[in-house]
DNA sequence: TTCATTTACTTTCATAGTGAAAGGAAATCG
DNA sequence: CGATTTCCTTTCACTATGAAAGTAAATGAA
């Protein structure tokens, strides 16, 4: 296999997925000046370097009734609580995203409810690993 | 059109395709017991009722050399500044998503960058507008 | 230099996925 | 009761895809 690196076409190609990665592959051919077999080759290899590791939706929570989207900084009340934490945050649906951070608290995650009750009652769940603070998305500006 | 309302099978329709955008519609239609045909139908449905908005890729931003990802709370000094922080934040590229959020802050964003000294300039710029508290991904771990 | 190898492309071809159209079954409604 | 609507299936034509074969340029060794 070739170099490990990725050059500019190859980021041209991932750009325009990452746009609408239903576009045909001899579509981006036109873009990029190759054929379509040759960019499937390459999209091929994006794949196989880790680059690309799906195809996936955008999509909009609220049309299916999920309308709070709220981001929640958790702050650790032990050392121990960390482990039964996670499997907490990864066994509920409405948390989309988590990620250990350093900087303002232990944990960060995204989550989305369908109102301020199943807010409140995951928060309930919350406070018995750590305090946390709240953030409610008021609207996605960008 | 029909009801506006989605039935389960839209839904799980709707979760096949977030999970794998790619799947085929007649393998769908073998989970949810239709015709690859009749999925495709309900998929334009989802398209066009708003809640299917587009197709991307999940993909991995340190393959290309962003290694850095960070969640930055911002704190406007001013009533006017807002405008500005937006058309700003809209331009930089780096700035991955934007929030106005109630709770901690005015808006909270994500950035993605290669490395410190592209964070530390970035953040030398919001200065301009406001005063941030910065938290860095150390993992996503869910 | 010359020949062999590698890399990355194009073209060709067989296969599979897609939307459009036509037709059918069940529910709704005057 | 018949007419209409909704949602489905089947059929069909078209397009996108990956595999294979062939080509051209670059690399490297004798």
């Amino acid at each position: 296999m070739a170099n490990q690196t990725l050059d500019d076409t190859d980021l041209q190609i991932l750009q325009c997925l990452i746009d609408n990665s239903l576009r045909s592959h001899k579509e981006i051919g036109q873009l990029v000046h190759l054929s379509g077999q040759a960019v499937g080759a390459r999209v091929r290899r994006l794949h196989d370097l880790g680059v690309i590791d799906g195809y996936t939706l955008r999509w909009n929570p609220d049309k299916i009734g999920q309308t709070v989207h709220a981001f929640v900084t958790v702050f650790m009340k032990s050392n121990t609580a960390h482990t039964a934490f996670l499997s907490f945050a990864r066994s509920r649906p409405e948390i989309i995203e988590v990620h250990r951070v350093s900087g303002e608290g232990c944990y960060w995650m995204r989550v989305r409810l369908s109102g301020g009750g199943a807010l409140n009652a995951l928060l309930d769940e919350v406070l018995a690993y750590g305090n946390y603070k709240l953030s409610l998305s008021i609207e996605m500006v960008k």
